[in-house]
RNA sequence: GCCGACGUAGCUCAACGGUAGAGCAGCUGAUUUGUAAUCAGCAGGUUGCCGGUUCGAAUCCGGCCGUCGGCUCCA
């Protein structure tokens, strides 16, 4: 007999060689139907893989994320077996489940058409219809060779595994795959799936390997979620900010300028609008704003490490036979101010912050909307101070991007990134700032995340990934430590003892690139900006041409108060300029007719409340100045 | 950059070898309207660009430009 710990920490006896199947229907037959895997000990095993020793155990049913691995595991096998029905000779590559499905890379002759698309899910359909066991096999390394010959992908898999490694492969009726496994007990299991799309992938993410086909797809356990999931991709491609962006006349981007953004009126008000919003917040907190110029010499490149690190993305000009380079970060034009003056610890920290404009040289296949462009503006800031301060200052700035994204109401994670493989400076200097940084951290008690090696070249960093209405997330803020620019540059201040002394450098930006948030706020909010940020806040409209006159003097009144507001005096009917006004998200809409203009009112409708009636003009200007003065976000 | 798909009026799309059509938007007129589309008329295109095949090309072929999806998830 052996001891099983469930989660609950009941323990169960039950006979050596039980399987955690059997365990499961002795629970409840409830759980045993929904259980896909089961995690024995800490490691994810097949439902029918033998218990022989006491161990914890936990079965994983959908609901778990291990579980929805497996199972989607398991359907990429599914598609890699109806792959290898309809197309013979194709070679197999790696076929995992990701975040909200699964792909299986291919070695196809020629390229899947939406076409074949269509046959392969047919064929998966039949196959799961014909509920074929997963069935586990243990091989040695000579045999999997021997077994997975001319599958060149997979001969590469089995030379990398370890010596000692257990090969196991997994049949799924004709086709066996070299798999670590687990997977769910049968195909029949897989009910719900879709195939999504197809791309091509180079075998190993390298460019330099061969091209695969990779086939997405998503998998619930039942056909109403599985909808569900196709719901919420329809929303977001309704959300997508490049549609919107179109739609509401937001901005374009032209054949003309590929990644670079040209900003229409509309979007013009969002941009303003967030950075007077920034430059408030900014003031408050102590920094003082600069402006640097977009080219300069190409020797401050050199100096700044740049042309070593980073020339693959930079733009680069001459004039009067000289080199120059188009910035593609800020930090060297504020070193320059800085180093301009003489300055004493009595100064530090010295908070500079620029809205600054760099251009990057990003590859075109990458180019995305406002999300990932070629030139974009950085709401950046350097600050210089004494060793000393920097767990304080780090502090200010983890406060300050709280309350910027607590304004726009976004949650958000944070994660920690150390020294990557191409950097520059000591050991000891990586060390001290990323003991820092995570001290800040600590010290406020927000919980982060470890990245190792992902750093900039010059010092580590704090990423802040907010999560939009979506549940999507969208890395923005950063906060990174420097060591290095100040003694490149040979930064300095004079201290107490009247020398010099190396002062350090924090570089962050919090809206990270204000193109890329009015992407990502046109995608939460759907179009629907808070009031503070409607590029149009009210719409008059007159019923009949007859209170024309008084809609205008509505509109005046409220643009007098500082409110963007403008007057659809068309001959339309008040439905006609409902919907418009509806589609374009327009907070407030004004009807005037002949009663408000007796009254000397409006007729308030708000773009979710509907009709709140007659309101006196003036008791109308000030609720809704107060609105927008408190960049009140609407209620959902 | 690489692989695949795509590029037709301002927008969304049709026509797929016989010299381009609809809806919406726009303009003009009628209608004077109370909370998500009033009616009628008019106008709008070197079919992304360059070249080729053909009696004839939006349509077929090649090149270029651009857009979209992917190129991080390790049996």
């Amino acid at each position: 007999m052996i001891n099983i710990t469930l989660p609950d920490g009941q323990v169960k006896s039950g006979l050596v060689g039980v399987t955690p199947a059997e365990v499961a229907r002795g629970i409840s037959n409830s759980l045993a139907r929904r259980a896909l895997a089961a995690r024995v000990a800490g490691r994810v095993v097949d439902l029918s893989a033998p218990l022989n020793e006491d161990a914890s155990l936990a079965i994983l049913t959908f609901e778990d994320k291990d579980g929805r691995q497996v199972f989607r595991h398991s359907s990429a096998h599914l598609l890699a077996a109806a792959v290898q029905r309809l197309f013979p000779g194709t070679l197999f590559a790696i076929g995992p489940a990701i975040e909200d499905g699964f792909y299986y890379d291919f070695g196809a002759k020629r390229p899947f058409t939406p076409e074949d698309l269509a046959a392969i899910k047919e064929e998966m359909q039949r196959l799961a219809k014909a509920d074929l066991p997963f069935e586990r096999g243990e091989i040695t390394r000579d045999e999997a060779l021997e077994r997975f010959a001319g599958q060149t992908y997979k001969e590469e898999l089995i030379r990398g595994l370890a010596e000692d490694a257990t090969i196991s492969t997994y049949r799924l009726g004709d086709f066996v795959d070299l798999c670590a496994g687990p997977h769910v007990p049968s195909s029949g299991y897989l009910r719900a799936f879709e195939l999504t799309s197809v791309a091509g992938a180079y075998w190993r993410g390298d460019e330099r390997n061969p091209m695969l086909q990779r086939v997405y797809g998503t998998a619930y356990p039942d056909q109403k979620q599985l909808e569900e999931h196709l719901r919420r991709i329809e929303e977001a491609r309704k959300r997508d900010h490049r549609r919107l962006g179109q739609e509401l006349d937001l901005f374009s981007i032209q054949d003309e300028a590929p990644g670079f953004p040209f900003f229409h009126p509309k979007g013009m008000v969002l941009r303003n609008e967030l950075e007077q919003f920034w430059r408030e917040e900014h003031r408050r907190a102590g920094y003082q704003e600069i402006r640097t110029p977009l080219i300069m010499n190409r020797s401050l490149w050199e100096r700044s490490g740049h042309w070593d690190h980073y020339r693959e993305n930079m733009y680069f000009t001459r004039i009067d036979e000289i080199d120059y380079a188009v910035k593609p970060m800020n930090c060297p034009g504020a070193i320059l101010v800085y180093r301009n003056r003489l300055h004493s610890y009595r100064e530090l920290p010295l908070r500079l912050c620029e809205m600054g404009l760099v251009h990057r040289h990003e590859l075109s296949g990458v180019l995305h909307g406002l999300m990932r462009v070629r030139a974009f503006t950085q709401d950046d800031a350097h600050i210089f101070m004494l060793p000393s301060r920097i767990r304080d200052e780090v502090t200010g700035v983890i406060e300050m991007v709280d309350r910027f994204y607590s304004v726009f109401g976004f949650k958000y994670r944070v994660e920690l990134s150390t020294r990557p493989e191409n950097s520059m400076g000591s050991d000891a200097d990586w060390e001290a700032a990323t003991t820092a940084l995570a001290g800040a951290l600590e010290g406020r008690g927000t919980p982060y995340q470890v990245n190792e090696g992902d750093g900039a070249f010059y010092g580590p960093k704090i990423d802040f990934h907010l999560e939009d209405c979506l549940g999507r997330t969208w890395q923005c803020g950063t906060i990174q430590l420097d060591f290095q620019m100040p003694e490149k540059f040979d930064l300095t201040y004079v201290g107490e003892d009247g020398q010099k002394h190396r002062p350090v450098m924090v570089h962050r930006v919090i809206f990270g690139s204000i193109e890329r948030f009015i992407a990502i706020l046109t995608e939460h909010f759907a179009g629907a900006f808070p009031a503070w940020l409607a590029p149009v806040q009210v719409r008059v409209f007159p019923i009949t041409d007859r209170q024309a006159g008084y809609a205008e003097k509505v509109r005046s009144a409220l643009a007098e108060a500082g409110v963007r507001a403008d007057a659809d005096l068309r001959n339309e009917k008040v439905n006609y300029k409902v919907r418009e006004a509806q589609k374009a998200h327009i907070p407030y809409m004004l009807v005037t007719g002949d009663r408000e203009v007796a009254a000397g009112t409006v007729a308030v409708r708000h773009r979710t409340r509907g009709d709140l009636g007659a309101v006196d003009l003036t008791e109308f200007i000030g609720t809704i100045r107060e609105e927008i003065a408190s960049r009140k976000t609407d209620a959902v």
